[in-house]
DNA sequence: TTACATATGTCAATCGGTTGTCATATAATT
DNA sequence: AATTATATGACAACCGATTGACATATGTAA
């Protein structure tokens, strides 16, 4: 069985109360006392139940973090750098990975408020849940709205969007076609397609857009096929995310071969991973560290009853990085 | 202030232990006593505190998940499916991302206990750490051996190593390389490394390895660099994972523009990431759905007490994926 | 009428710590 | 000698639930 605090008392020789001294260092303890208790703690490899101390305390260091699925690179990275900064604060995070379905997400929602998390980090991708609103409860949300009194951190989509279709446009791209993701009411991210479309109207193009019905490997091969052969004429692609301009590379290679036309691509995210893998491509770098340094920041800020409003929506910059020939 | 079982039995108006029977579905329920307990649940947003729950079951239903990070692909997806796993069977996953610092695992191995996980999944890369012995919990290791008690999962990496070293053979390369992660003890990673030996010397070859100082982009690109110009009559390059071969990848691109050498590369890994971005690499998959689903299986059985011996090695069968011409 | 199933309540112990209050004892200071 | 700082223990309440034992109602079936 695993020692309780009353086993370590009972071979250090001492009461219960003094080895609760020793694991918080509070009150009168001599040098000698502290060192025989601390042999026994060694002695039977003894962990203070963080649990019963959380009960006590009503405050249990435990971070929820909801988010699509690592398995995306952007995400994993994202996910990687919130968990070392919550670890840095002495958090530890519950990671959900919701794959974008809205019943787990709200599933996740209710066994994080079970279990007593002090706050939640929200990046997934569902329809409007409302359980968000009730869930009395510290929370940040990255590229996504979730209700007035939930601070946002975003990356300045809008100006992304602009940024990737004015490259294009300079590329010397006559037919631009914006490709996205499923569509969601209320997310940020889908100012990437408005400043696509601003970039076009001023340049006196008709925007185009396809949008991928899910986020699946099979889907982005399926739309991208369909907008080549759909868009004979297309040169220029923004893809909403580096994943599916990988794809447009790709199939456009195999296209290359029946067709000599150049296809010029933009992509999103700018992860390390993406960036190692195809350094040639052209795309908009979120700030990954910052997004998720922001996050634990305002979190955290929450959490400690310290949070200034200034903070309920944060705009951190993006930047195009183009590819090597 | 957040609701507990004495505020619903009252707002209800019966008893706590009627709101517990009701929670628990046990003993005699009347569906009016029932419905009005659920009513009130409902009007406080309710969620029974669960740490009360776990400290009183000494069961958590928290698995702690320590890998390297999830920025990388291969962790990414491996830790997605993991989650994934577990939260169908009603287990919670800790995330820790130990970025291959052994005293960050120990500090997580230790938080963990703290926290009273049921049991941990191991996928971090570190030298020997003692403290997993000790830990007298259900443990799994992927890739790693951590004592002659804990189970280990892997897939076949000799093998993997061998199809690499004999497809680049195959397709005619004289001077082959295999470049590889950091070296640490007693990882089955390593007999990727041993394929690559074998085949070498069968072919009566020399074989020629380089290695990694630590898993970090430039460290990657230095290392290419270096093959490169200590080895101007490479021709062939087993990569250990992905993401150094996609480095190859892209620095032989370089390279090519002075020297028409042509270079065959084959990585290792197979991610769904690096196939959508690299899919003319040639890659040895790993099967990481069943790396994920045979961990959690395995863990969970030593939770139930139902461990079978034979499981203590699972050695799950890769793949050559040939790239995309 | 007796027996049993159904329905609910009271009460206390338990899980593993934390913390405040009091008591007590030794040692160091004034 | 009186005061104060240091050191430890005993005890109980508390955090929020679970559970078993026991009491006490009904309602229903034998």
């Amino acid at each position: 069985m695993k020692p309780n605090i009353k086993d370590i008392a009972r071979l250090a020789g001492v009461s219960s109360t003094t080895v609760s001294r020793v694991l918080n260092n509070r009150g009168y303890i001599s040098i000698q006392t502290r060192e025989k208790v601390q042999k026994a703690i060694k002695k039977l490899n003894y962990h203070p139940n963080d649990l019963a101390r959380s009960l006590y305390h009503k405050h249990t260091y435990f971070i929820g973090l909801i988010f699509p699925t690592t398995a995306n690179p952007f995400f994993g990275e994202l996910v990687s750098d919130i968990e070392n900064e919550c670890a840095s604060q002495g958090y530890k995070v519950f990671l959900c990975n919701s794959l974008g379905r809205a019943d787990k997400e709200i599933k996740y929602l209710n066994m994080l408020q079970r279990n007593q998390v002090d706050g939640i980090i929200v990046g997934a991708h569902n329809r409007n849940i409302p359980e968000y609103r009730q869930a009395n409860l510290p929370i940040v949300a990255i590229d996504r709205y979730l209700s007035n009194k939930i601070p946002v951190i975003s990356s300045d989509n809008f100006l992304g969007g602009k940024l990737a279709t004015n490259w294009l446009l300079e590329q010397g791209c006559r037919n631009i076609i914006h490709i996205c993701g499923p569509h969601e009411l209320e997310t940020p991210a889908n100012r990437r397609r408005d400043g696509y479309e601003e970039v076009m109207r001023s340049a006196g193009k008709k925007p185009i857009i396809y949008e991928l019905a899910e986020m699946l490997p099979d889907n982005r091969t399926d739309v991208v096929r369909r907008v080549f052969t759909e868009q004979p004429e297309v040169d220029g692609i923004f893809a909403s995310d580096d994943l599916i301009a990988a794809t447009v590379l790709s199939e456009s290679k195999k296209y290359r071969r029946l067709n000599c036309n150049h296809i010029k691509v933009v992509g999103y995210d700018g992860t390390e991973t993406v960036r190692t893998c195809l350094p040639q491509l052209t795309t908009i770098e979120q700030p990954i560290h910052q997004i998720a340094w922001e996050a634990v920041r305002i979190l955290l800020s929450q959490i400690n009853g310290e949070f200034q409003s200034s903070d309920n929506e944060i705009l951190l910059p993006i930047k195009l990085v183009v590819g090597t020939p």
